[in-house]
DNA sequence: CTGAAAGCGCTTACAG
DNA sequence: CTGAAAGCGCTTACAG
């Protein structure tokens, strides 16, 4: 079934038939509603391929998640769905994994699907770097920060990683710890100063809150570099167990990390928060399900959709690439002990 | 850049580029080389539209995922994608919410990217009736039953439901419970002895592992109906601790369920196992994180992806369906207490 | 308002 | 081995 088909059955040419497919004016009433029907009778389906090929300005956005378990990015993809649709674009979804290179697939479905816009949860600074001169339509990186690379069509909301993790420092060492270990992902550790990826931003905040309070802090011994996974949580604590004597907290880069350590120091005879303090990172569902419910920096999922929506659509019409911080907030759960209480 | 640059840049036509583009035979290692240099030095990557809109037997396999927070599917996915691409296959992912159409969604993909073959991660029957017919290409259903569903082109790999179900009932009962929740999916409870869908199976599980034990089992008071979610499994749970005097264990159909349940017990000023047992679904790798790690019904998502795709490439030569039963298996976790004990 | 026709970027018989 | 050309299913100026 092509529209040659329905063109034949209803008695009209392609291109009349192609009008009223794409609610086009310029077409008699009585043409539509011929057209309509048989379009409804036979359940035609236009060829996207075929369009694709030669449409310009098409509606969709495309949106390219990195990392397909992130939680927090499941829930934040869910919302601007629903936002793109209330705006009459349709969304697209692609996934890749988290060594992957989101920015040439985001050039490829450029080409191909002559998305008005894409939408980026999560990227790396080295892909964007080396590729995103290849992509030419209005682009929203979202919880990376993006107005250091100096893209013309490449806009940016996040929340401010350098403070959302002193905060969380801040946070143990008001309450009184002293011997804070940090779990972080596999690029966490650099030589200072440098590297701006997501999770050499928390780290470098840690490290600011404690140089503040005074604390000493020894990356050394006090960090370590894993995935973002349960696995990677758990080894993590279990390593930062055995390494840092004295150690009274952790913070977790992710709450999936945090639920990983969770089990580790429940295996290591130890229970959360009496003999440990924990702090996760994204305030995802889950946090507030455990037991005990997460500390955790909340990222807001719904304001990082709503804003990253919002700009990217302004910015389609205005060519403007903005940059914008969203705000975060510690949600105090049951899992930090104060130590002088 | 086009097929058409590329041509002009390396002094050949553009018939003989794609055929370099395609690995086919019938090029000279001369032109080849050319070519190939120009294809390497422009970075040009062919239009998959076009590709698709004329070309027939792709090397490509769908997978249609239905509920994009469905942890099991995740595992199955990932697993998929690389035998996939073990076997010379590219898989393609399109994710469905739980309540859309994903046989409809399955049939535009099948008229457009013209798949060599689809892998469903669930499905709904209703959806199967209404629009499989439209699909001609070969398909795997996996973890749900699709022998009565009577499509020549359509396999399934599943792990049998209503005996997954009756072992968790079983090892309830084995260990003394006598009134035991059922928290299943939204339609869960239909006239009994109807419907297929998973929930209605497992129930149905549930319900003839009672029988069998000679122990009574109410649906009405015994059975709620909800999402399968965090939040599903919470209010779950908070309904049947009020509504079933005498519950000692909860029976929840996914582990997130499940997850859910363990909160709502904890909130509730109870403890798993000591006041109130628990058994989850699915054997996802949460459940192992769990405190108390969460005794469920693992579904061996490695053998359901490997033996889907096995059995999809074997259809795709022979033409015959097959639909295989694959083992489960009750992982004892610590959410379980012996009453007797 | 409607139709005929060019063309999107490829693949694939068909000649040579 | 290589090229010229038809055609995949649409959209979109261009006439009428």
């Amino acid at each position: 079934m092509t529209i040659k088909d329905v063109a034949q059955r209803s008695g009209y040419a392609v291109g009349t038939v192609s009008r009223v497919l794409n609610g086009q004016p310029g077409v008699s009433a009585e043409a539509r509603a011929r057209i309509l029907a048989v379009l409804e009778q036979t359940g035609f389906r236009p060829n996207t391929n075929a369009r694709h090929l030669k449409q310009r300005g098409s509606r969709e956005i495309g949106i390219v998640v990195k990392g397909a378990g992130n939680l927090l990015f499941a829930g934040i993809v869910e919302e601007m769905q629903s936002l793109l649709k209330a705006a009459g674009m349709t969304a697209s979804l692609y996934y890749v994994d988290e060594s992957s290179d989101e920015v040439g697939l985001a050039a490829q479905i450029c080409r191909e699907q002559k998305p008005r816009g894409i939408l980026f949860l999560g990227g790396n600074g080295e892909n964007f770097a080396r590729r995103f001169a290849d992509i030419t339509c209005p682009c929203m990186l979202v919880t990376t920060r993006a107005d250091a690379f100096g893209f013309a069509n490449l806009s940016s909301v996040c929340t401010d990683d350098v403070l959302g993790a002193a905060q969380a420092m801040d946070h143990l060492l008001d309450a009184g710890h002293r011997t804070v270990g940090v779990i972080g992902g596999e690029h966490a550790v650099v030589a200072p100063g440098k590297g701006c990826n997501t999770s050499q931003l928390r780290l470098l905040g840690c490290q600011q809150a404690c140089r503040q309070h005074g604390v000493p802090f020894d990356p050394d011994r006090q960090v370590v570099a894993t995935r973002y996974s349960l696995a990677g949580g758990y080894e993590g604590a279990r390593e930062l167990l055995a390494r840092c004597p004295g150690l009274t907290a952790i913070i977790a880069m992710s709450d999936v990390m945090a639920m990983g350590a969770l089990r580790a120091i429940h295996d290591a005879g130890l229970r959360v928060p009496q003999d440990i303090s924990l702090i996760g990172y994204d305030g995802i569902e889950q946090a507030a399900y455990c037991v005990p419910r997460l500390t955790t920096i909340r990222q807001n999922a719904s304001l990082l959709a709503r804003r990253g929506v919002d700009i990217l659509l302004r910015q389609m019409d205005s060519g403007e690439a903005v940059h914008e911080l969203v705000p975060f907030e510690l949600v105090e759960g049951e899992s930090v002990r104060r130590l002088d209480a």
